[in-house]
DNA sequence: GAAACGATAACGACGCGTAAGTGTTA
DNA sequence: ATAACACTTACGCGTCGTTATCGTTT
């Protein structure tokens, strides 16, 4: 409850100061203010948006995206129901790859020149 | 069956002409000769190394990855091992980001401010 | 001479990690 | 004077997509 400098600030959030010099110049998250010096300093509300990016991120946003949905200049409805649609398609193919790698390996056990068909389909 | 000049060679093995410029300058894949004038020319054995690189490459290996597995410098077998295990992970990670859009998206439905703490866990 | 096709070079994207060099001090 | 901490700048990573400019011609 105050005011942070990065450092600190990064701790509370779990995110490294790098990534808050990288939101602030992608103006994704600015500090409210700074010191005499130049220092970011950030306030607790700064903390609310950043968990806010923390959790989009997780779900697997692009930061742009993430800065839209915050700008309101997406719905995050329909945000979510997209990137729902994307997660599911890499599923798929991840689920396809994990499959494939199983039949060769059983091929790769029982003969000693990989069966480069398998793959095929 | 024969001797092909890049953009056939590309459409032959469903990649682009710039993925091939990229496995050259890489020495991931190499045209089998050279034109007087300089044009790379592919045979059919490169077309051979090519769909296995395609192959290993739907498999969500990197390509220094696969270079290394083609040139015999790493097994096979244990590469696919330690994918196998790599994707697992992925998925992991997947479902959770799926779970957590389907209990966000039916708090969005039923309130209109998004409850952001419905992410936290 | 023009249409295709080929070559090389180089910037862009994505999200920071990781220095490098320098200034500040809650 | 030092230890921490902060600042800005910029290269690196991975895999090409996309111009831009220029030479070739199965």
């Amino acid at each position: 409850m105050g005011i942070y400098r990065i450092q600190e600030f990064a701790k509370l959030a779990g995110v490294t100061v790098r990534a808050l010099h990288h939101y602030d110049r992608l103006g994704l998250l600015k500090p409210s203010g700074r010191s005499r010096s130049g220092y970011r300093l950030y306030g607790d509300c700064d903390l609310v948006r950043l968990e806010q990016i923390v959790v989009l991120k997780l779900l697997g946003l692009p930061l742009k995206e993430i800065a839209r949905v915050l700008k309101r200049e997406s719905s995050l409805a329909d945000t979510l129901r997209r990137q729902q649609a994307v997660l599911a398609e890499k599923r798929k193919h991840l689920d396809a790859a994990i499959d494939a790698i199983g039949r060769a390996e059983r091929s790769v056990r029982s003969d000693r020149e990989p069966d480069w068909t398998l793959f095929t389909h």
